[in-house]
DNA sequence: CCACTGACGAGTG
DNA sequence: GCACTCGCCAGTG
């Protein structure tokens, strides 16, 4: 998993209140276009991993649907919502608002 | 080695 | 909005 490492811990600087994008975290992670990884990398977390992974949404700025139709989705809305973030219509997050915009360091 | 499956994304009709 | 197609690439059988 050490592959994975550069991606978590771009996604543990999302900042609470903000949403990153898979392609952005890729982006930042140095893995341009590989916005795939980020969603294989989170699927191999545990479910309570100490990582903000519901800070993490698709480039629709809604919530991914999980193949295993857990219910997860619900829980990761409203988690959001508990740390202040709006969801507007089709349960969609307005990016323009909450997309997190991290200073040219992690780059 | 091959085939298939993904928490993706951009493009096309 | 919907349905594909393609590009990406790790993991699995």
């Amino acid at each position: 998993m050490n592959r994975y490492d550069r991606i978590y811990s771009v996604i543990r600087r999302i900042p609470a209140g903000r949403v990153a994008t898979y392609g952005q975290v890729a982006m930042l992670a140095g893995l341009p276009g590989q916005a795939r990884m980020v969603g294989y990398a989170l699927a191999a977390l545990s479910a309570r991993s100490r990582l903000p992974w519901q800070r993490v949404v698709n480039a629709q700025g809604r919530v991914s649907p999980r193949s295993s139709g857990s219910g997860v989705e619900a829980l990761q809305r409203m988690m959001l919502r508990r740390e202040g973030v709006r969801f507007g219509a089709s349960d969609a997050i307005p990016l323009a608002i909450y997309r997190w915009r991290p200073r040219i360091a992690g780059r």
